[in-house]
DNA sequence: CCAAAAGTGTTCACGGTACACCCATGC
DNA sequence: GCATGGGTGTACCGTGAACACTTTTGG
């Protein structure tokens, strides 16, 4: 902010978007918004909106997610911002992008009382975006896949209570590749972050075991110094 | 950008700051600028200035760093944005950061010609800075830190022939510990990205080899599925 | 008793780490 | 010839990868 003349600075709308990542049965979903107004009616784009005077970043993020899809959000993270001068055919836009991990418990993948406008797609199947935010998704989703082998964020996208092989389907699937099963276990149950609960009961099969995250365990791993990471 | 009102949005400024940093001799140097206007007049502050209409985000931290600095960097990334309400006293200002590298060149250690009020600072000496800039700062110091590790940034901040010795001096500095000797050339020489020139004369003892960086190579190595690290 | 998923150990290859001495050069 | 930094190889250990069978449960 060293400016040189004593000129008024430019101002410009500052707009928050947010690629808010869901998770269920071995499928990365991602909430979307069917535009009602121009430009661009009727495209679907991500939740977001122009932040406010005297608001925060991150707030507005969680404002225009609160509003336009009524989900609760366990994890947001800044991710890039983007400022290319015609990105918005209307006026100028500057767009600080955030992504969000949503607990897709159970079977609850659909969007908040609020918008009827919201759906989720899977990742693999998406609709043509409005403005730039193909690009967005894109960054955020090499984000989410890196950032998820050394961070513990599998754990804000699955239920809170899952079996080893959903941890392990969870994985495969984000990373899109297949992981040994004994290695896998291995290795997760080394760290001793995961609690174990009890057998999941009336299930076809023999019954798996439920586990659940412990964060308190791992940050006292990390402590040690031991790093979390999976599939390398 | 799903606004639900036809309201017009709030208009902001948008400033863009850059870390600089640049290398000599075993410390890693950072680029501020003495402000001459209020607030914070006579602090040290990072390049930067406000966006102007119809430029680019990374265009204008480009032209600042030109004005105000006249150094020439050899890389430049985005970091995050900030946007905390009250970060400029004055009015609202929503800054993106960025991070540039600047090969030191020698000993040319000082400011381009433009800017009498420019000057670098290693960073463990920084003075106490503007605005939320120290919270810039070290996170720009975190980036760097943990990409030198898996990506070939040393070779922007290093003059382009150097010796193993300085080369393991670079990442002994900015990873703050020690690394083995033998085992440190080993590893750099099996990626075999470095091209060997001539021995360096008139040096006091046995003269070192020179090498270059040869990103052709790097390239090439990198689409084999070889992964750079370095301190891991 | 059969079908289907849950669960479990060992071996091998590779990369990381620790470690000490000879070499070349200028003075 | 000596002081100083430049340069080199080997042995060990721990982690990652490959790999197949037994157990449990519901129908």
């Amino acid at each position: 902010m060293g400016e040189k003349s004593f000129s008024e600075p430019v101002k410009i709308s500052v707009a928050v978007d947010t690629v808010v990542f869901g998770y269920e049965e071995g499928q990365l979903f991602l909430l979307l918004i069917e535009r009602a107004f121009e430009p661009f009616v009727g495209q679907w784009a991500l939740p977001g909106g122009f932040v406010t005077e005297g608001e925060d970043l991150e707030s507005a993020a969680y404002r225009e997610l609160q509003e336009e899809t009524g989900v609760e959000t366990v994890y947001l993270e800044q991710l890039y911002s983007y400022g290319a001068p015609k990105r918005d055919p209307r006026f100028r836009v500057i767009s600080v992008a955030y992504y969000a991990l949503v607990r897709a418990q159970g079977l609850n993948l659909k969007a908040g009382s609020d918008a009827k406008n919201a759906r989720w797609f899977p990742v693999s199947k998406l609709p043509k975006l409005a403005f730039d935010h193909a690009q967005i998704v894109e960054r955020a989703l090499e984000r989410l896949r890196s950032k998820i082998q050394y961070e513990p964020l599998a754990f804000d996208l699955l239920p809170v209570e899952f079996t080893l092989q959903q941890l392990q389907q969870f994985f495969e699937a984000v990373l899109d590749k297949t992981l040994d099963k004994r290695n896998f276990r291995k290795k997760i149950q080394a760290y001793d972050f995961l609690k174990e609960l009890r057998k999941l009961k009336n299930v076809k099969f023999r019954s798996p075991v439920l586990y659940r995250f412990e964060r308190a365990k791992f940050d006292r791993m990390r402590k040690r110094g031991i790093t979390f990471s999976v599939g390398a």
